[in-house]
RNA sequence: CGGGGCGUAGCGCAGCCUGGCAGCGCGCUUGCUUUGGGAGCAAGAAGUCGGCGGUUCAAAUCCGCCCGCCCCGACCA
């Protein structure tokens, strides 16, 4: 491709609205236009970027024997009905009438369409198992999109689906999953980690994500160096440290106007670990007074487990069901259910005394009051790992794949149903496995980048090699890098020309704004020497290469990288 | 949905408080020069100041309503 033919707008200034590094230099690259809030024009350069990493994602599908299909965006909302989401989602499914007043959706995902295709078409445990797949638009009526391709409302999605006849075959499924979505990741040539995840409403036993870190991500995970474990903080568990307790005599402090954690910690002069901190909660119309130790936080997740939705309780709720203000509530004397994290099992704490302006000392869990005890904190880094007891990290990243067990939450509903060797019908048990290329794509930006632009891993960059010709108007200079030029492609290099007549300074700054790994110059000097020269984007190493060898050095160049 | 910020030329922004000619930088067009790190000089084109309504002799500027975009939170198969 020539750069005088190419249509990539760079622009030297950050766009105002852009915060992600990532945002901010593919829109810089010309890779996306944004045309409205989550939605997103790709152009050449970043159609290209999407297209590699696709093309690495259909390889390792089809290499586990997964196969392409392709299934409407718009969908008839009788078979979301059917599954219940039609109700259980809400305001994130894009909904509309047809011009028969059929009730439609767009899909945001496509578990109920493929097991409705499986429904009609598989009928034998010889039909078993299958994998199937298709890179699709996805809509989702996000409540906050954000950091530019991260969370769109229109999004391009790998979605694939397994058949099984059982769980055991379906821990088959799940494991080629695994193997062919560490193959895509580390051929994206993107930082990942596999962590356990919570199934949520998908239903099934077993979750993993595929988490890339990067501070621009939403989530956070939580990781141990030493054996290995791995979990989004929506489930990790972690030991918490024991702080020293002091003695066990109850007796009640005043303590005005002091009423959170910090102000006790700070007006009592202990620490924060030796406070009870209590919420009142809803969970619909029960109340159920929620406790953590000082320093720790909840994970809503984890408790969600335990209770189902629940809120946080109104200023007057907790008036009514425990007799004081909040900041001056505990677990004495209260007559509603209680849950304590599990770390509050042992030791002697401050509660508060359901009274305002007091505090309770010296109060022992399981002597002073009863509760049930479950993991409802959030890890925090430096924790001890529950397995080997070193200290775990913790870590944004960015979500970008997931497997799901499905089991046969789905298949169940839309009967998709198969008969046995013993001609007994039985569910069909689902698997559902997703991956966004987007996101790798940002992901990959994301960690590679520095000051002066993108850094692509070689596997997904838009072009292999960056070539400069310096003066297009000298006629030597040009001669050459025509053959360079040719001789790359001829090699099946993919290579940019940048031909333009603008000055070296720009198409050297737009080299590095746009990262393709290798930029080879032809100027003025390699008339002179015959050498073209060489830099690696990645770490800036620099070669002078002659100019007949040139395309088998920088060949061999790519290899390596 | 709650909280905050922003909306002025293609992009980045100033002007608004204190009403009175719509500006700056980059980019764009033309010409000449320049050509290994975002070139110089000269001449130009380009704006319903987000929209609607109000106040006023006069509104980018003050007031009201609405729309859009970004950030924090809630939410996130």
């Amino acid at each position: 491709m020539r750069a005088s033919r190419l249509f990539f707008p760079t622009l030297k200034e950050d766009p105002a609205e852009a915060e992600a590094i990532s945002h901010k230099l593919s829109v810089r690259a010309g890779l996306v236009r944004q045309l409205a809030a989550g939605l997103y024009i790709y152009l050449p350069l970043g159609l290209r970027v999407i297209d590699k990493v696709n093309s690495i994602i259909r390889q390792e599908m089809n290499a586990i024997g997964a196969q392409e299909l392709s299934m409407p965006v718009l969908q008839p909302a009788e078979i979301w009905k059917q599954t219940g989401r039609y109700e259980e989602i809400g305001a994130e499914m894009f909904r509309l009438r047809d011009r028969g007043e059929r009730e439609m959706v767009l899909g945001m995902t496509h578990e109920e369409i493929i097991t409705w295709l499986a429904a009609g078409e598989l009928r034998s445990y010889r039909d078993l198992p299958q994998v199937w797949y298709q890179i699709q638009t996805k809509l989702r009526d996000e409540a906050r999109p954000k950091s530019g391709m991260l969370r769109t409302r229109e999004f391009l999605m790998k979605d694939s689906y397994s058949f099984d006849v059982d769980e055991e075959a379906l821990e088959q499924s799940y494991q080629l999953h695994i193997q062919a979505y560490d193959r895509i990741f580390e051929r994206c040539g993107i930082e990942f980690y596999r962590v356990e995840s919570d199934p949520g409403m998908m239903g099934g036993a077993m979750a993993h994500e595929y988490m890339a870190p990067s501070p621009a991500g939403e989530d956070e995970v939580a990781i141990c160096t030493a054996c290995g474990y791995a979990a989004n903080l929506e489930l990790a568990h972690s030991v918490p440290d024991h702080p020293e307790y002091p003695e066990p005599v109850m007796n009640e402090v005043a303590t005005p106007e002091v009423r959170t954690i910090d102000e006790v910690s700070s007006f009592l002069d202990i620490s924060p670990a030796l406070l009870i901190k209590s919420l009142l909660v809803m969970a619909g119309e029960e109340p159920v007074l929620v406790m953590l130790r000082g320093d720790q936080e909840l994970q809503e997740t984890k408790l969600a487990h335990k209770l189902g939705e629940f809120r946080q309780a109104h200023p007057e709720e907790i008036q009514k069901h425990t007799g004081a203000n909040a900041g001056f509530i505990g677990p004495l004397e209260l007559d509603i259910r209680k849950i304590a994290d599990q770390s509050l099992r042992e030791g002697v704490f401050v509660v508060g005394a359901n009274r305002d302006g007091y505090h309770v000392r010296g109060v022992k869990a399981g002597v002073d009051f009863q509760a049930e005890y479950h993991d409802i904190r959030r890890v925090k880094a430096g924790e001890k790992c529950a397995h080997c007891n070193v200290d775990l990290k913790v870590e944004r990243v960015i979500e970008v794949g997931n497997i799901f067990k499905l089991g046969t939450k789905y298949s169940e509903p839309l009967g998709a149903t198969y008969l046995d060797v013993n001609g007994k019908e039985r569910p069909i048990v689902m698997g559902s496995y997703g991956i966004g290329p987007a996101r790798i794509a940002a992901a990959a930006i994301e960690q590679g980048a520095d000051d002066k632009g993108i850094v692509w891993p070689a596997s997904i960059a838009p072009f292999s090699v960056h070539l400069v010709l310096v003066q297009p108007k000298d006629s030597g200079q040009t001669a050459i890098a025509e053959k360079l030029f040719s001789d790359l492609r001829s090699a099946g290099i993919e290579v940019l020309l940048d031909d333009r007549d603008i000055g070296p300074g720009a198409k050297f700054a737009d080299a590095e704004l746009l990262g393709c790994p290798v930029r080879a110059t032809v100027g003025k000097r390699t008339v002179a020497d015959g050498e073209a020269e060489i830099q690696l984007r990645k770490g800036g190493e620099e070669h002078k290469f002659e100019i007949g060898t040139a395309t088998a050095q920088i060949s061999s160049l790519l290899e390596q990288i």
